[in-house]
DNA sequence: GTTTTGACTAACT
DNA sequence: AAGTTAGCCAAAA
């Protein structure tokens, strides 16, 4: 039997594993491009999220870099919006980081 | 087809 | 600890 089912775009990969990141937790680039199926990725993941509609569903603010710390400019409206939710949902932010050992998604 | 780009990263200074 | 470099890889140009 011929495969019909269209394939997945790598981009909606990604988004599929953003969308699961738990409330109050967070994942890194590498980490989603990771369970994404594409290792190494990890710019992929962010570029990924860029253009995003503002109001998805998608948590892209749960995603950060492997410093923890936002990748976003921080002149950009997004940055705030960052900062905004993440403390929202109860995640500290000190020195402009987030700490991975207190909020890293394991799945 | 080739080259450039980028919400990245690990490894070096 | 903070800054730089080289490697990465899918998209877009």
């Amino acid at each position: 039997m011929i495969d019909k089912t269209i394939p997945l775009k790598n981009k909606e990969r990604i988004w599929q594993v953003v969308y699961r990141i738990p409330k109050g937790q967070v994942a890194t680039y590498g980490q989603i491009a990771l369970l994404a199926g594409l290792p190494r990725a990890a710019r992929l993941a962010g570029s990924s999220l860029k253009g995003l509609p503002k109001d998805t569903s998608i948590p892209w603010h749960r995603v950060i870099n492997a410093q923890g710390r936002i990748s976003l400019p921080p002149s950009s409206p997004s940055y705030k919006e960052q900062i905004k939710r993440l403390t929202e949902e109860g995640i500290l932010i000190h020195n402009q980081k987030i700490s991975l050992r207190d909020y890293l998604w394991e799945p």
